[in-house]
RNA sequence: GGGCGGUUAGCUCAGCUGGUUAGAGCGCCUGCCUUACAAGCAGGAGGUCCACGGUUCGAGCCCGUGACCGCCCACCA
C-alpha cells in the first residue's frame, strides 16, 4: 500500500518534482504523424507567443500560460493531437539596449566594440541569460513541447525571413525609400507607427513673426509647438481661400534666425481657423508638411541628426540638442522682436514605446511593406469567419485598425535582428535584393557590394512564426498536420503588432494551403492582470507580482485556479492573493477528500480504488445522484472551455468537487465506510471511481496536486504516465438521473431547514432531537428511504410524519392538525419542525415570517396580475404561462403556511 | 477628433436569444476542535441591478438621453 499521502498539503514539496518528471520523460512531446493519417486527422496546434528573450516572467504572462495550458492539457485529455509549440523572440530593440547596459557599465559601447563583436556579444549574453524564462514556464508545468522550443534567430527561421523578404520585394510589396518616419533619437533608429505611444500634453502654442521679404514692417505670424523646427522651414503655407493673406500670395519671406528667403505658398492643408492660419512648412521634420512639399515641390532641409541635435544645416544652433535649441531659438527670437507669445496648447506627442524618449518625425531612408494587399486579404479571412474572434468584438477593433492601416516601416538602425538582404553596389548604386550573398552587382558587373546595413522589425520575424515555426519554406509533413493552428491566446496589447501581422503574412505566404490559409481558426483575447487596486503593474509603481513568488508561496495550483477564475471575458483582472488563499484552501480540500479516501482504503483493505463501480451500488440514491452531477459537471466544464469561459469552467469544479462532493456525498457514506468491511468495500469501490475521475476533470486546471493523487491512487503503478494523459471525463446521458437530482435537493433542503431550526432555537450541537413532518406520501417515501442519512446529518433523533395544516382536504382549513411549532420550516414539498422544549425568540420569529410572507405577497400580486391580463395570456410562451401558474400554487400554499404559522405564534 | 468597454451585495465578478423568487467566491456575523481538512464544519445577514425617459403582457438584459470610470485609435501646425 503506498496511499500514503503526507498530512498536510505542501504544494512546494510536490511541484517542482512533477515539473522535472513532465520535461524529463517528455509527457508534452508528439511525434509528428503521417500527414494524411488517422492521427493527423484530430489535431490541437497552440502557438506561444514567444516571450522575449531578455523576459521575465510577469503575471500577464502566467495568465496567458494559464488559458492555453488549461485549454492544451483538455484538448488532450480530450483525444486530440496536441501541439504546444514553444520559443523565444529575439526582441531587437530590447534585448540589444540591455546588452548595451551591461557594456556600459565595463565602460564599452558598441560602437567601440564593431557590430561582429557586438553580435557575437548580444549571443553569448543570451546563452547565459536567455533561457530565464523557459526554466519559469517549465516550473509552472506548461505542457508545451520542449523537444521543438525554437528562436526566432535561429538559422532555419533567418532563413524563411529572408526568403519571405526577398518574395515580397519580388512581388513589389516591399519598397526602399526616404519618407517622414517615427525617430528616436536615444535608440537611434526608426520605429514604427505602432512604437509611438501618444500622450496627452498641456503644451504652448507658440506664435513667431516671420518678416515679408521686401516689405519692411510686414510680417506673418506663424504659430508652431517645435519652434526648433523652424530652421528647416523651406515655406509658410496659407489657405488659398483665405482672404488675410491674399495680398501675400507669391510673395517671399525671411526666415528668422537664418535669414533664409522662403515661399509665402497656398495650400488646403491650412486651417484659416487654427493658430493665425499661416503654418511653417518643414518637410523634412513633419509628416504633413513633407506632403505639402511634395506637392509643392519644395526642398527637404534637415536640420537635425540621429540623436535630436541640431546639425550643420541649423547654422549658429548646430551641436545644440533639439530642447536646447528651442529655448535659445525662442530667447533670439524674442530679442529680435519677432516672438510674439504663447498659448496654451494641449496636444499628443508621441514617445517610443520602449525608452519613452520623445519621438522626432525625421526624413529617413527606410524599408517599408506595402499593406494594403495583405491588409485586404487579412480582412477578408475574418469577415468570412475563416478567423474568429473571441471575445467577439475585437473584430471591431481589428477591422477599424485594418481599413486605416499605414505601410510598415519594417527597417530598424539596429544590429541585432535579421540583417535585411540587400546589398548596395558601391559602384552604381543598384540595389540588390537576394537570397545569398552576391558575388558581383548584376547591372554594372562592380565587386564592391556592401550589404544594407538596417536589421527588420522584430515583429516582422514574429509575424512569420505560424508558417516558419512549422519549417517552412521547405515543405514539411509538420506544415502539413499542423498549419493553421487551432487556436491563439493572447492579450489585446498585441492585437495589431502581432495577432494582425500573423494574419497578412500567413494569409499571404501559405495561400496554397489546402487546409487553409490563416495561421489560427480562433483567437482569443484576454485582459490585463491588474494589481488588487486595479493599478497596472509595474515596477516604477513598485506593485509587481513575481508569479514565481506568488506561486511558491501559495502553491502552482492555487495561482492558477485564481487565474482561471477571474478570466471573465472583458474584464481586467484585479490579482488579489486574498482570493489565491481561497484556491489554496480548495487544494487543500483536496488534499484532504483524497487522505480521507486513502485512510478508509488503507483500513478496509482488499479493494482497489479503480476496479470500477459495483453495479448495486445504483441501487443507492445518493450514488445515483453524485454520478448524475459529475457526468453534468463534466458535460459543463467541457462547454465553458468551449467557450473560452474559464471563470465559468472554474467555479463550476469548485462547487462540485467542494459543494458536492465533499459537502455531501462523503458525509453521506460516511457510516458505510466505517461500518461492515463488505458494506465499506463495495462503498469505496463506488466512491472510488467517482474520485478518480474528479482528479481528471480537475486536472487541467491544478495539474500538480492531481498528479500526485492520481498516482497515489494507482499506488504508483497508473495506466499512463501521467494524469495529462489520461482521458477527459465525458458527458455519458445513460448516467445522467434528473430524477435522482430532484430527490436529493429535496433532502437537502429537509436536512438544510432542521439545522436551519436548529441554530435558531440554539439547540446544543450535540443534542439529537426527533423530528415531525408534513409531506405527501412520496415525500414521505423517499424520506423514509434515506432515513439515515437526515438522521446523521441533520442530528434528528427520530422522524414522525404528522398534519400540521391539512391544506390537502379541501374545506378544511385550520386547525384540522397539529399547530406547527414556532421555528418550523415550510417548503412547497414539506413542513418541518423540531420536537424540543426550549423557547424561541417570538419576536423575532415574527419578524422572520412577516418578511418571509411580504415578499411572497409581493410575488402573489404580481403573478395574479400577470394571470388575469389577457395579452400575457396570449401572447407569452405557454410554457411560461404554466410555469408562472404552478408557481403561484405553490405561493399560495406558503402564504398559507406562513399565516397559520404566524397565527400559531399567538 | 473618432471608436470601444464598463457601472449588479462591503470587495471581485457571473447573470446564456427579455420570462417565474437576481447568483457565486471572498469578506462579515453566530455557533461548533463532529474520528479528511479550524487552510475546516454548520447556520445567517446583506442588493431602489448608475439616473431619467421609452419599447413590451413582461426590462438587470432591448432603444434613447445623461452622469461617472476605463481603454484603444488619430499627421491638424
Amino acid at each position: 500500500m503506498s496511499h500514503e499521502l503526507p498530512k498536510t498539503y505542501d504544494p512546494s514539496a510536490i511541484e517542482q518534482r512533477w515539473a522535472e518528471y513532465w520535461v524529463a520523460e517528455k509527457i508534452f512531446s508528439v511525434k509528428t504523424p503521417e500527414p494524411g493519417s488517422e492521427a493527423s486527422q484530430k489535431v490541437f496546434t497552440l502557438l506561444l507567443p514567444p516571450p522575449n528573450v531578455t523576459g521575465r516572467l510577469h503575471m500577464g504572462h502566467m495568465l496567458n500560460q494559464t488559458e492555453m495550458d488549461i485549454i492544451i492539457r483538455w484538448r488532450r485529455m480530450r483525444g486530440f493531437l496536441t501541439l504546444w509549440l514553444p520559443g523565444t523572440d529575439h526582441a531587437g530593440i530590447a534585448t540589444q539596449m540591455m546588452v548595451e547596459r551591461q557594456l556600459a557599465t565595463e565602460g564599452l559601447s558598441r560602437q567601440k566594440m564593431g557590430r561582429e563583436a557586438f553580435i557575437e556579444r548580444v549571443w553569448e549574453w543570451k546563452r547565459q541569460y536567455g533561457s530565464a524564462i523557459q526554466a519559469q514556464m517549465k516550473r509552472l508545468g506548461a505542457s508545451v513541447d520542449w523537444e521543438r522550443e525554437y528562436f526566432t534567430m535561429d538559422e532555419d527561421l533567418s532563413h524563411a525571413v529572408t526568403e519571405v523578404f526577398v518574395r515580397l520585394y519580388e512581388e513589389g510589396l516591399i519598397y526602399r525609400g526616404k519618407y517622414i518616419v517615427n525617430w528616436c533619437p536615444r535608440c537611434m533608429t526608426a520605429i514604427s507607427d505602432l512604437e509611438v505611444v501618444h500622450e496627452e500634453v498641456a503644451s504652448r502654442l507658440y506664435q513667431v513673426r516671420y518678416p515679408v521679404s521686401g516689405m519692411p514692417g510686414e510680417f506673418v505670424t506663424i504659430a508652431t509647438t517645435r519652434p526648433e523646427t523652424m530652421l528647416g522651414d523651406v515655406a509658410v503655407a496659407v489657405n488659398p481661400t483665405d482672404k488675410r493673406y491674399t495680398a501675400l500670395h507669391g510673395k517671399m519671406l525671411l526666415l528668422p534666425l537664418l535669414d533664409r528667403e522662403i515661399p509665402l505658398i497656398t495650400d488646403d492643408q491650412a486651417d484659416p481657423a487654427f493658430g493665425t492660419g499661416a503654418v511653417k512648412v518643414t518637410p523634412a521634420h513633419d509628416a504633413n508638411d513633407f506632403q505639402i512639399g511634395l506637392r509643392h515641390n519644395l526642398p527637404q532641409l534637415n536640420v537635425m541628426d540621429d540623436a535630436g541635435r541640431i546639425n550643420e544645416n541649423g547654422g549658429p544652433y548646430a551641436g545644440l540638442d533639439r530642447y536646447a535649441a528651442r529655448e535659445k531659438i525662442l530667447r533670439d527670437l524674442e530679442e529680435l522682436g519677432l516672438f510674439v507669445g504663447t498659448k496654451d496648447h494641449v496636444n499628443a506627442i508621441g514617445k517610443c514605446d520602449r525608452c519613452k524618449t520623445v519621438v522626432e518625425p525625421r526624413l529617413s531612408t527606410q524599408w517599408f511593406i506595402k499593406i494594403q494587399p495583405l491588409a485586404d486579404r487579412a480582412i477578408e479571412a475574418v469577415e468570412k469567419s475563416e478567423i474568429v474572434f473571441t471575445p467577439e468584438n475585437y473584430s471591431k477593433t481589428y477591422f477599424e485598425w485594418m481599413r486605416n492601416i499605414h505601410d510598415w516601416c519594417i527597417s530598424r538602425q539596429l544590429w541585432w535582428g535579421h540583417r535585411i538582404p540587400a546589398w548596395h553596389c558601391r559602384n552604381c548604386r543598384e540595389i540588390i535584393v537576394v537570397r545569398t550573398t552576391p558575388a558581383s552587382c548584376p547591372k554594372c558587373g562592380g565587386q564592391n557590394l556592401e550589404q544594407d546595413q538596417d536589421v527588420l522589425d522584430t515583429w516582422f520575424s514574429s509575424g512569420l512564426l505560424p508558417f516558419t515555426s512549422l519549417g517552412w519554406p521547405q515543405k514539411t509533413p509538420d506544415l502539413d498536420v499542423f498549419y493553421p493552428t487551432s487556436l491563439l491566446i493572447t492579450g489585446f496589447d498585441i492585437l495589431f503588432f502581432w495577432v494582425a501581422r500573423m494574419i497578412m503574412l500567413g494569409c499571404h505566404f501559405m495561400a496554397d494551403h489546402p487546409q487553409g490559409s490563416v495561421p489560427f481558426k480562433e483567437v482569443y483575447i484576454h485582459a490585463l492582470v491588474r494589481d488588487a487596486e486595479r493599478q497596472k503593474m509595474s515596477k516604477t509603481k513598485g506593485n509587481v507580482i513575481d508569479p514565481i513568488e506568488i506561486t511558491e508561496k501559495y502553491g502552482t495550483d492555487a495561482v492558477r485556479f485564481t487565474l482561471a477564475s477571474m478570466a471573465s471575458p472583458g474584464t481586467d483582472i484585479a490579482f488579489n492573493p486574498d482570493r489565491t488563499d481561497g484556491y489554496r484552501a480548495f487544494a487543500n480540500k483536496i488534499w484532504n477528500a483524497a487522505r480521507f479516501v486513502f485512510m478508509n482504503l488503507d483500513r478496509v483493505g482488499g479493494v482497489s480504488l479503480t476496479q470500477g463501480a459495483p453495479a448495486e451500488e445504483m441501487g443507492r440514491l445518493e450514488n445515483r445522484w453524485i454520478l448524475s452531477r459529475f457526468h453534468h459537471v463534466s458535460a459543463e466544464v467541457s462547454q465553458s472551455l468551449t467557450n473560452y469561459r474559464f471563470d465559468e469552467a472554474a467555479s463550476t469544479i469548485y462547487r462540485f468537487f467542494w459543494g458536492e462532493l465533499c459537502d455531501w456525498y462523503l458525509e453521506i457514506i460516511k457510516p458505510r465506510l466505517s461500518g461492515p468491511e463488505a458494506e465499506a468495500r463495495s462503498a469505496l469501490a463506488f466512491l472510488g471511481d467517482i474520485f478518480e475521475g474528479s482528479l481528471r476533470l480537475l486536472s487541467p486546471f491544478m495539474p500538480f496536486i492531481t498528479e500526485e493523487i492520481w498516482h497515489a491512487v494507482y499506488e504508483g503503478n497508473p495506466p499512463q504516465k501521467s494524469i495529462a494523459l489520461a482521458p477527459y471525463p465525458e458527458l455519458d446521458s445513460r448516467r445522467v438521473s434528473n430524477e435522482a437530482e430532484e430527490q436529493m435537493t429535496v433532502l437537502q433542503e429537509l436536512i438544510v431547514s432542521i439545522r436551519n431550526i436548529r441554530a435558531e432555537m440554539k439547540v446544543e450541537p450535540k443534542l439529537r432531537t426527533p423530528v415531525r413532518i408534513e409531506a405527501a406520501q412520496q415525500i414521505q417515501h423517499l424520506i423514509l428511504e434515506n432515513q439515515g442519512m437526515i438522521e446523521r446529518l441533520a442530528n434528528v433523533e427520530s422522524i414522525e410524519f404528522v398534519t400540521f395544516f391539512a391544506f390537502d382536504t379541501p374545506e378544511a382549513g385550520f386547525g384540522q392538525g397539529l399547530w406547527l411549532s414556532p421555528g418550523g420550516r415550510s417548503t412547497t414539498k414539506f413542513t418541518v419542525e423540531i420536537v424540543y422544549e426550549q423557547k424561541i425568540d417570538v419576536a423575532a420569529e415574527r419578524e422572520r415570517l412577516s418578511k418571509e410572507l411580504k415578499k411572497l405577497e409581493t410575488e402573489h400580486a404580481n403573478g395574479e396580475r400577470q394571470l388575469g391580463n389577457e395579452q400575457f395570456l396570449s401572447k407569452a410562451p405557454a410554457q411560461v404561462v404554466d410555469g408562472l401558474r404552478k408557481r403561484k400554487a405553490e405561493v399560495e400554499l406558503l402564504i398559507k403556511k406562513i399565516r397559520a404559522a404566524l397565527d400559531g405564534l399567538g
